[in-house]
DNA sequence: AAAAAAT
């Protein structure tokens, strides 16, 4: 049992092992279950708020109704290597981060103190690393006596980690990097430091070296080559990239790295009254907006913490939060979480967050996109993390809006801006058509390509959860292997999709925007956009789940005059990336700009630059405080596959140009919604 | 407009 606690497996097996935690046990989940208060009501009237936020001297005993109990019933898994970790936290005072107060590269691991901060008490408690035999499998190593004791080689976990992934993906081996070096990145800022070329040099740790070689990585990807400088430099990062680029690997070498290196952070001091104290404390804590791409992140996490002393944990909602926190309080170090379950285990007193070193927003637009920004800033700014000073934030973003910029105003010290052109749009590695099909049709014409494209994955998009489903039925019924993955599916469904997909037992595969970005599906033949989608770069995240890794895929768009507000885009980046334009898209096209003096481009450039948003440093132009939005829009000069998106001749013109925007609502603040 | 996410 002390096996799998990669995602699949825990969503998979919690009934089987949690039994009482799931409401009718006594004792603490009874409880739990009958002061349970769902998220969105609670601290509305009502409900004292969580008055434990700075640790105050009596927090009562229950502040949310739960958590924070004296009980702390046995734990089950005690006999498995130890209970809760943390006997082994007595090395002397480790900083986990140096923080470099100035810019420029410091490669030695000298520990630093961060500013103001004085961590000489080591409480340690309950949290903490030790002994114990991570259930996570992935590190089994300690921290003993200032120094890194990896665990032993574990040949089972070597193949659950990196063998099988592989398997089907030829990730290990002939990863074509000749393609990312087209990519170009461009970086600004004070002081930036030099990019590295190769993962030796300047040396990673030695042990992630190791762990690196195993995953079968040999050459740094662009944004890597610049993040890791950056990061193992003290630098706060806003990174304009996206997935496909590396940039999980950009932002989890530099953080294990020094974490291997530097040992546990000091725990947060023992609140006062608590002798029994389950609350776990990370040094590292990483926010991604879907379920799916935090377990993605979590399983490169446990690759390359793979025997070390850092135990990495996710949690997400839709699955049992009674195997979370169990998995947690075995140990939790860099913790990859969904905003909503994260918060859920703040407030239950589980997780605090005063010693986070790193944080990571990764995909942060699409957080912003999907309403989380309030829960963002409830975990940045409304709990226990330290402030900017005493902890290293990176934030990834396909675009850099000015919801965005204010994230990085509010959240970021000193950043490094880095600007990663997009991969896959000036790649030829996947051919891309458009037919024209009305919607009546397009059943139709999907099966004659099923049926030509018979091998490989099928990767098959619609607009709506509706549509997923029926077309997953329509397939079925006609026979062919298909599954379908959107929001409304239980977890456990979403999983188990994404699973007979990648495994190749249900090789056709119908998904709503939950699976278009981030997801990493190796070998996926053909994308097919059954519903073009409105926003172009949702369509360049679509058709680049395929053509990976310096694979070849090919990519199908349906497309009608229903369709008529990407023309424009969708030439572009048809052109930019060599791909064949038919003629009916320049005829739409046509159409379309002599319609109401431009209206159907108007909303696009007078909104507030969606999509492909300058991925330009906006503090060159006015400082960071007030982005100059308008102003700079040039899209981000020399960077591929910035030339489409942004009408030509940018934002600046797009306000005044066309008279009719009606919609336009010129980006104010909190200008969300313009349609 | 749709999707996602804390129950």
């Amino acid at each position: 049992m002390a096996e799998q606690l990669n995602m699949n497996g825990l969503s998979l097996h919690d009934s089987q092992h949690a039994p009482q935690q799931n409401g009718h046990g006594p004792g603490p989940n009874g409880f739990e279950r009958s002061a349970y208060i769902p998220p969105h009501l609670r601290s509305r009237g009502g409900g004292p708020p969580a008055g434990m936020e700075n640790g105050g001297p009596t927090p009562p005993p229950m502040a949310n109704g739960m958590g924070q109990s004296a009980w702390a019933p046995p734990q089950h898994d005690a006999g498995f290597g130890g209970q809760a970790r943390g006997n082994n936290w007595n090395a002397g005072a480790q900083t986990f981060t140096p923080r470099t107060t100035g810019p420029g590269n410091n490669w030695d691991n000298s520990p630093q103190l961060p500013r103001g901060f004085d961590r000489n008490a080591y409480g340690a408690p309950g949290g903490g690393s030790g002994g114990g035999r991570g259930p996570t499998g992935a590190g089994d190593g300690q921290w003993r006596d200032g120094k890194h004791v990896p665990g032993p080689a574990n040949p089972r976990m070597e193949r659950e980690l990196f063998g099988t992934a592989n398997e089907p993906g030829m990730e290990a081996t002939g990863i074509n990097f000749e393609k990312y070096d087209d990519i170009p990145v461009e970086a600004s800022g004070q002081g930036v430091p030099e990019p590295l070329t190769r993962f030796e040099n300047p040396p990673l740790d030695d042990h992630l070296l190791s762990n690196i070689e195993l995953a079968g990585y040999k050459v740094p990807t662009p944004v890597q080559k610049y993040s890791i400088p950056i990061v193992m430099s003290g630098r706060d990062l806003m990174a304009c990239a996206q997935t496909g680029s590396g940039k999980t690997g950009g932002f989890l070498f530099p953080i294990l790295s020094q974490a291997f290196q530097t040992g546990p952070s000091a725990a947060a001091p023992q609140q006062a009254g608590f002798s029994r104290q389950r609350k776990a404390y990370p040094t590292s804590l990483i926010l991604a907006p879907t379920r799916e791409l935090v377990s993605q992140i979590f399983d490169e996490a446990r690759k390359f913490a793979y025997r070390s002393w850092v135990r990495p944990c996710v949690v997400y909602g839709g699955a049992d939060i009674g195997s979370q926190l169990r998995q947690i309080e075995r140990g939790c170090d860099l913790l990859v979480a969904t905003p909503g379950r994260l918060v859920d285990l703040i407030e239950r007193g589980r997780i605090s967050l005063a010693n986070i070193k790193y944080l990571v927003l990764d995909e942060a637009d699409r957080m912003l996109d999907m309403g989380f920004e309030p829960q963002i800033r409830r975990i940045v700014e409304g709990e226990d993390m330290p402030r900017t000073d005493n902890r290293q934030t990176l934030m990834f973003s396909a675009t850099f809006p000015r919801e965005i910029q204010m994230l990085a105003r509010d959240f970021l010290r000193e950043y490094v801006f880095l600007s990663v052109g997009r991969v896959g749009s000036t790649s030829e590695n996947i051919t891309q058509k458009i037919e024209y099909v009305e919607d009546p049709d397009k059943r139709s014409v999907l099966l004659d390509i099923l049926h030509t494209h018979g091998a490989g994955l099928t990767l098959i998009f619609v607009e709506t959860k509706r549509m997923a489903d029926s077309l997953s039925d329509f397939l079925i019924n006609q026979g062919f292997p298909a599954t379908s993955i959107h929001g409304d599916r239980t977890q456990r469904e979403r999983e188990r999709a994404l699973d007979m997909f990648k495994t190749g037992r249900c090789p056709i595969l119908v998904a709503t925007a939950v699976a278009a970005r981030g997801l990493d599906i190796p070998n996926v033949k053909h994308v097919v956009n059954y519903d073009l989608p409105t926003d172009i770069d949702d369509y360049v995240h679509r058709i680049g789940r395929t053509g990976r890794a310096g694979n070849t895929g090919i990519s199908t768009a349906f497309f009608n005059r229903g369709n008529r507000g990407v023309v424009r885009d969708l030439i572009d980046l048809l052109k930019e990336a060599n791909q064949e334009i038919p003629a009916f898209l320049e005829t739409i096209a046509r159409e379309s700009s002599g319609f109401g003096g431009g209206g159907g481009r108007g909303g696009r450039s007078g909104g507030r630059g969606r999509g492909s948003a300058a991925m330009k440093d906006v503090r060159s132009y006015g400082g960071a405080q007030r982005p100059a939005y308008a102003g700079g829009m040039g899209m981000g000069g020399g960077m591929g596959g910035a030339g489409y998106g942004a009408p030509s001749g940018g934002m600046g013109m797009g306000g005044g140009g066309y008279g009719g925007g009606g919609y336009g609502n010129p980006s104010g603040p909190g200008a969300n919604s313009w349609w």
